[in-house]
DNA sequence: GATAGAGGATCCCCTTAGGGGAGAGTCAAC
DNA sequence: GTTGACTCTCCCCTAAGGGGATCCTCTATC
């Protein structure tokens, strides 16, 4: 009959261990004084404390080893482990290839995020600009458009609208544009508004502040990053418009998210 | 100016993870309303958002997220985080060969622990024995003869008392075996008993139940498991008897484990 | 027999990054 | 005025024990 503190100088389990193992019910000390409240264990009871501790050591949890101890299939346990810790290897090892792209990247401008896009009812618009700065005139007319179209037509909530660029390619000037904006349903379409579903979307996300004319630096650090990163592009582009020249007076505050659907 | 929900599905961060980061002064609200409490948020907050969910997809905690936030060098941070990922994997990979070692072997009669035996002072004492079971006759002869010449010597607590094999090689008859006990200080020698000191020992441990004749598959069994997951064996085996003859009926509740030294 | 020190007992708080829910107050629409 | 959607704060929960406070028990020594 061994006290708490011998045996666990035996069996390298610590008092604490013990006891609360002694908690979970999966080592019942051999008897305890009803006095005192003393443990005392067998030494016989080393053998289950070092199978608790193998287990342990395995990074079985509590519940994984009363279940072994309960006569559950301990293979079945062991493979579903191996299952696990296999997964989070390679959770491990996205986590550490995304590091390392960061750290050689060097300019911590942007951070990408991965999100999801729920799917949404969009009306859009499509044209060819001569220039950027044009966007901002034409995309408040769009939805002047559509209203007259749809007067009880509303946008869906939270707000959803993007800007893509059909072309693929960067251009200066003839840009191919269109505009989405998420909306509660479908409506009246003419020739210059019309509707589409888009599907639920998973993005990488990367906020880019500032003039527009260094967007570029964005897209080519969402493009490389997602390459590095073992994501596949799976559609255009969106871009975001924040805030900018309509609320904001510098220019230094705008604020625009791209976003890249990623499969 | 965002009410929580408004921001929390522009930013996708959970209503509960915005106002924890307040709590921990990661993001706090540009403004809050004196009477109802309701926090506000501005739309260039999104921005932080967005930096905070990066680093937590980067799985950086929340404390080296406020170091990252305060000005600390990111990309130390980011070099600390790899090499805390790079040891995990490291952990998973090993933990993963011993699940599919105990997977393959198939017999789960034997679970090998690690452990650290401290260093200690012992009087031991060698010689060869005819069989196996004269072993239990010699040993309590040692303690009678190491009392006579050292009669205030104690034994230390916790006991560890253990038998080598000096041999190397498994036999029947004529079995070399040296028998060491765990004491407080060092004694008078003579020509049967002396003492020595052994360092602190890395061991892979195992516990053997029932009779000695079926040690044996407890030896195949460390021996294959040592190899198995990378350890270098270092030193004689040691076997520790716990539970024998001397208070156990029955044979089959003899218990002797099995200590493996190891690099 | 008294006492000191070691070791045992229970109980409570702490760790992560939020999740779940209760109870109460706020806001906008009808 | 009411209803329903939001929001607030506060409390408890996670896994596997660790740390510490306070009180009780055992053993050795004087």
């Amino acid at each position: 009959m061994l006290k708490i503190g011998d045996f666990s100088r035996l069996s390298h389990l610590t008092v604490k261990a013990l006891r609360f193992y002694e908690k979970e019910k999966l080592l019942i000390p051999a008897s305890v004084d009803e006095w005192t409240g003393y443990r005392f264990y067998e030494t016989s009871q080393l053998e289950d404390a070092a199978r608790i501790k193998a287990c342990r050591q395995l990074d079985l949890s509590i519940d994984e080893i009363r279940a072994i101890l309960s006569g559950a299939d301990m293979m079945q346990v062991l493979s579903d482990k191996a299952k696990a810790l296999s997964e989070q290897r390679e959770k491990t090892d996205i986590l550490l290839s995304r590091i390392h792209h960061m750290l050689e990247g060097k300019e911590m401008k942007y951070q990408a995020t991965e999100k999801v896009m729920p799917a949404a009812t969009v009306f859009y618009a499509e044209t060819v600009l001569e220039n950027y700065s044009d966007i901002m005139q034409w995309i408040p007319s769009l939805g002047e458009e559509c209203r007259k179209l749809n007067p009880h037509l509303r946008c869906a909530e939270p707000e959803y609208e993007f800007c893509e660029y059909p072309d693929g390619e960067y251009k200066e000037h003839d840009i191919q544009i269109r505009h989405n904006q998420a909306v509660t349903a479908r409506g009246v379409e003419n020739d210059v508004v019309k509707f589409r579903e888009i599907p639920e979307t998973k993005v990488l996300s990367i906020y880019h502040k500032g003039a527009y004319d260094s967007i570029g630096e964005a897209y080519a650090f969402i493009m490389k990053y997602a390459e590095d990163n073992g994501y596949q592009p799976a559609g255009l582009t969106r871009e975001c418009y924040i805030d900018g020249i309509w609320n904001k007076e510098s220019v230094d505050d705008w604020l625009t998210e791209i976003q890249l659907p990623v499969r």
